[in-house]
DNA sequence: CTGAAAGCGCTTACAG
DNA sequence: CTGAAAGCGCTTACAG
């Protein structure tokens, strides 16, 4: 392993200052009156070794780290996974890099990796919050450092965030299913008081109130398997005299609940018509392919990272907080054709 | 936001010297004859002022950054995204992070990702190599970094690898196949001679051989969407007379090629049994469900790290290159029941 | 236009 | 047992 060129070899070299070289490597070189003719100099010689100058001592030296924390619900979640895959490539171009976590929705862990991030001295923090989170992102704005939540937010913190409309999304989902003469409608839910939930809830509590029927809900907790999710969906449809039709909060209670259908033996949408909160790659597949309220990825990844960049970058003088919230598409599909 | 505390803050506030801090939070206090008592003023005083010692300036003066560089075809891929869940929790146990990102299978890109990995100083790599990356991973080997391939590994390149023993599950795979009674067995992959794909394929021909069988082969382009590679199959299931089987070579090709089966109106596995390479949450879910060969996702993560952190850590003294080969469990679902 | 020098916050060989 | 000092590789205010 041949030595690392530092910026005193290159000076060496040269037969100039490091201060000469680092300028006209940060591209203050005009400011300072540096002549047209050395800046080529240096640039060139940089080039010709390859020189690149140790971002440790940079950061060290700046106190900047170009570093950017992500922290998702968890990253093997389809959801989460595309929007940390744009994330990702967006901070790329802007020169930032992505250390990513996953929260599991648990205050503790997620506790230790803010901690973990600050001592890293990441840059800026773009997080989905678990509940019982509140006062270390309070306490991260209060430091002064860039804080961008994510997917919900809470209401006693007065912090940047972008966020899905989700008491429309759910409340136009459900008025929807009541359109096409369904009046016995359940939701099927986490057992969680974060604010996607809460608002998602909200809108179908609403959309029935306005026909004036009577809602049916079931809770489901957020860390249980797939087939325990399935298990209560069995008895829960069971006891309740077979919904005509079922709203899922999100996607994979969705499959869990299609697996709860299978299970019994109903037909989708023949006995029970179905819609998913979140939409994914295989309700388009799935036969009949499955109705969805589809989050628009791609711009909820560019808020986000937008507004944590003009965070970083002072000349951008924006305002903050910036509070976002996007519009989901509803996507019909077989699971709820009559 | 209240000054960060240094290591000369607490030395001061103690009377001592920085060199005696610094020991004794680095465990080299005992090598040192420090007494027991002055260590536990210290670190109970550490303790209290909450003093995080700053990890820039210590990577700077150490060279370690405890930072491992993960580097996968697709985090947004749901195989890569478990398996980036899982290795991103040993690290994290090992008091390693990760910075990931994202290859797109593309060679130009990672080696880009590569470099800023490199400027990074990060400690160490796991790469899901793209076709054409060889130099650059074997300069990393050259340079002294430790390197672990994973998925698919270069014939030409001396290095660490973990990989699933792709020939033999594939050859099973359609050994399952041919042994419930069919003959006309297709073959879909990407158009790609990366190790993994050549393996799948061998092990397909291999079998097919067996019984004098006659191949069937499609390739489609990674980089395509999930309906271009839909029509594709369309087309091909339509030109060779409808085979009785088909094997995918991923679990994605699997849904294009269920999405296209559907549009053909073929009944699986009435028409045609289907078996999927990778596993998938849905296959399970999917009426009917899908065969598909399981990678076992939590023994690649681990040995993945295992490895990395064994060269990371000389104290082990263990030898390298090592090259795991893991097995597969063979799924039977309903998609192939005759 | 350019350079010497201090500083970022650690670690560690060395001297006592 | 403990401390002064040099060094990691940058940046930048300051002086000329």
């Amino acid at each position: 392993m041949t030595k690392k060129l530092s910026i005193r070899d290159i000076a060496g070299e040269l037969n100039i200052s490091k201060t000469t070289v680092s300028l006209i490597l940060n591209g203050k070189a005009k400011e300072n009156r540096i002549s047209d003719v050395l800046i080529e100099r240096v640039v060139n010689h940089v080039e010709r070794r390859d020189y690149k100058p140790n971002q440790l001592a940079k950061s060290l030296s700046t106190g900047k780290t170009m570093i950017i924390g992500l922290m998702v619900e968890k990253i093997s979640d389809y959801f989460f996974a595309q929007v940390a895959y744009h994330i990702e490539e967006l901070a790329y171009q802007n020169g930032y890099k992505i250390i990513y976590c996953s929260t599991d929705n648990d205050a503790h862990k997620t506790r230790e990796l803010i901690n973990l991030f600050r001592e890293r001295h990441v840059d800026g923090y773009i997080i989905t919050p678990p509940a019982g989170i509140e006062q270390d992102i309070q306490a991260l704005i209060d430091d002064g450092l860039p804080v961008v939540l994510f997917d919900r937010y809470f209401e006693e913190v007065n912090s940047s965030y972008v966020i899905l409309d989700n008491y429309k999304a759910s409340f136009d989902a459900v008025m929807y299913l009541i359109n096409s003469g369904h009046e016995n409608i359940a939701f099927v839910e986490l057992d969680s008081d974060q604010s996607q939930m809460l608002d998602r809830r909200k809108g179908y509590l609403d959309a029935l109130a306005v026909k004036g029927l009577k809602p049916l809900l079931l809770k489901i907790p957020f860390s249980s398997t797939m087939d325990q999710k399935a298990a209560r969906l069995v008895n829960f449809i069971r006891n309740n005299n077979q919904p005509e039709a079922i709203f899922f909060a999100t996607n994979y209670l969705a499959f869990s609940g299609i697996k709860a259908l299978n299970q019994l033996n109903l037909n989708i949408p023949g006995d029970v018509a179905i819609v998913a909160f979140d939409d994914h790659q295989v309700f388009d597949i799935y036969a009949p392919t499955i109705t969805a309220v589809a989050q628009p990825i791609s711009e909820l990844a560019s808020q986000s990272i937008r507004i944590l960049l003009d965070m970083l970058d002072p000349k951008k003088n924006a305002q903050f907080p910036q509070k976002i919230v996007v519009q989901s598409a509803f996507i019909v599909r077989d699971s709820t054709k009559k």
